[in-house]
RNA sequence: GCACCUGUAGCUCAGCAGGAUAGAGCACAGGAUUCCUAAUCCUGGUGUCGCAGGUUCGAAUCCUGCCAGGUGCACCA
């Protein structure tokens, strides 16, 4: 649509230039709207704000518009209508149509990529759980849509690094050690080692409560680990051993990629070069006893570098992690997916890389979101107040199980077990994925568990659907000629045509909702057609193009689910 | 106290680089299955777009103030 939008821009420059009127193409694809109703047509351009320039109503404007491209036709537009102050430009379906199917017939699968991102490199910080904390749903948003934009900018043509950014280094490792060592127990770690280690942190903080010294312990210990102390060392490398191998399975059941997995620790060596470089650039100041970076002049308090006890933070991890990944990948952007709570702390060291010279600081970009919470407040692992990612993608596949035992027993036992997981999983990240990210998500079972409606199975619905016509249609050749008899066809393809502008959109805005909410969009559209208009069974000119635009609708609602990291099943 | 985010139908949310009669899903009621799987579709109706001003030909959308909820504000991440 963007080529088409240009053109149509460009005509009308040429217009208002007939009026001497100057006008810039990027003002003009500005005011381009996309109309309500599909009967105002595909692009309206609204006239009002030239009403002054021509002295004349906006109508009559409008009709004057409408006079030149009748002189300057393009063939792309069909009809151009006038309503109150608008153009409304109607593109020709079968153009689309024939522009759709060029594309794919060259590119196949990939028709949906392009390489607009092309020699732009981007590393995308995402998911970053905490080692020797379970998985909670809370850690679910960074990951999906961290690996969401990781698969949009791929799609994009972009070179992309994601990288899980393991929370294996802290204070709350001095805990976890000092509570093994006070209570721990070797059999039942290796039995259950998350749930576990949660205990013992759950519990470090009950009785760190009634004994404040077990506080001062921790922070001893996670002291002697950054020393390099090796009983410390020991304990900490299995806690972190045994929490990675769990994490792996969760991320192989959300379909999540990585293409580094670097913890926090494997920083710890480049932290004295940061805390130099800091110095050098006369940033550094002790306050209270530790080090830090006075922030005042940009209204934030001081970034944190070094604590009085001489043991790092994490802002300095993070900025000698940026300083590596830039040495390392050369990127052009890199984008943090953590919540909201953490702006000030991303505010504040991209704002000391700046000060220390760095002028790539600008390149980074904090991807923040709102929280899970319950209806009476906030979620926390210290308190074991948490829903485990596990726990919710077990019921959600359960739960569909049930449904596919009831609706669909014809399957096999395996066939049912394969998708109901595909099917529960993929709707537990849909769920994530719809909504804007900056907002906070109410937990609710009846939501999560919801699979009517705008869900992640109503878009894999449609998909088993066309997958069920191919099946029947076997013997029946799609092809590119343009034979729309039915409404419903034409605004299947207007759907489909717009796939690409969505993906910019939801790239430009860092945003997936865009694409999830397409693929609702596009889902109705195809039911609609579905309900109105058969494949099989029909005049063979007839049969053969619904067939290609079933086959359209297929492969763009997988190129939707793929860029969202959602499966689809080939049957439910 | 200061800063940032959010406030749209009973509920969950889209729409918010100003533009046409503010839209979906859920819930509720009724209807559709000799036909590519009814996890579907069709029909029903709801709104002081938090409140008050301002800018504009035009504001849910931009600006200001207020209200409500959330988050953050030095040794946790």
């Amino acid at each position: 649509m963007i080529g088409l939008k240009d053109k149509i821009a460009n005509s009308i420059i040429d217009f208002l230039k007939q009026n001497n009127i100057d006008a810039k193409k990027e003002d003009i694809l500005f005011m381009f709207k996309k109309p309500e109703k599909l009967e105002f047509g595909d692009i309206a351009f609204p006239v009002f704000r030239y009403a002054k320039d021509f002295r004349k109503p906006p109508v009559e404007i409008a009709e004057q518009v409408k006079g030149f491209f009748e002189a300057n036709p393009l063939k792309e537009i069909e009809k151009i209508e006038v309503i109150n102050g608008y153009v409304n430009f109607h593109i020709s379906p079968q153009w689309m149509f024939e522009k759709l199917v060029k594309e794919f017939e060259e590119k196949g699968e990939d028709f949906y990529k392009s390489d607009v991102l092309k020699g732009k490199t981007f590393v995308v910080e995402f998911s970053s759980p905490n080692i020797a904390k379970p998985f909670s749903i809370g850690h679910l948003r960074s990951t999906v849509i961290g690996n969401f934009l990781r698969n949009l900018l791929k799609s994009l043509g972009a070179n992309v690094i994601g990288i899980n950014h393991i929370g294996d280094w802290g204070t709350q490792f001095g805990k976890l050690i000092v509570a093994f060592k006070l209570w721990g127990n070797e059999e039942e770690l290796e039995k259950d080692p998350v749930k576990y280690m949660l205990s013992l942190y759950v519990r470090f903080h009950k009785e760190a409560e009634e004994n404040p010294s077990l506080e001062d312990k921790a922070r001893e210990a996670f002291l002697n680990l950054e020393k390099g102390s090796e009983e410390e060392r020991k304990l900490w490398e299995k806690f972190r051993t045994l929490s990675l191998k769990e994490f792996e399975k969760t991320y192989k059941r959300l379909n999540v990629h990585f293409d580094k997995v670097l913890g926090e620790a494997f920083y710890s060596d480049k932290i004295d070069r940061v805390v130099k470089i800091l110095e050098e650039k006369g940033l550094l100041e002790e306050s209270e006893n530790a080090l830090v970076v006075k922030l005042d002049d940009y209204n934030m308090p001081p970034c944190l570098i070094k604590k009085s006890d001489g043991a790092t933070l994490y802002a300095t991890r993070d900025i000698a992690a940026a300083i590596y990944r830039k040495e390392t990948f050369d990127f052009d952007r890199m984008f943090y997916v953590v919540g909201s709570e953490q702006k000030l702390h991303f505010k504040q060291f991209f704002k000391v890389l700046e000060l220390a010279g760095f002028e790539w600081a600008k390149d980074m970009e904090h991807i923040d979101f709102g929280l899970y919470r319950f209806k009476d407040g906030k979620m926390s692992t210290r308190k074991g107040r948490v829903i485990l990612l596990e726990e919710v993608l077990d019921e959600a596949v359960n739960r569909i199980k049930e449904i596919m035992n009831e609706k669909n027993p014809d399957l096999t036992e395996e066939e049912r077990e394969n998708v109901s997981e595909i099917l529960g999983t993929g709707a537990i990240i849909f769920n994530d994925l719809k909504n804007d990210r900056i907002k906070d998500v109410q937990f609710s079972w009846d939501e999560v568990l919801n699979f009517e409606g705008e869900s992640g199975p109503y878009i894999s619905y449609s998909f088993v659907r066309c997958k069920g016509i191919f099946r029947k249609a076997e013997g029946i050749e799609e092809s590119g000629k343009y034979t729309a008899t039915h409404e419903s066809e034409i605004a299947l393809i207007k759907k489909l045509f717009e796939f690409k502008d969505i993906m910019l959109s939801a790239y430009n805005n860092r945003k997936s909702h865009f694409i999830a909410n397409y693929l609702l969009d596009l889902t109705k559209s195809f039911t609609t057609f579905y309900h109105n208009c058969r494949v099989v069974g029909e005049d063979k000119g007839i049969s053969s193009f619904r067939k290609m635009l079933v086959k359209l609708t297929m492969n763009t609602l997988k190129a939707g689910a793929d860029i969202l990291g959602m499966r689809l099943p080939d049957r439910m």
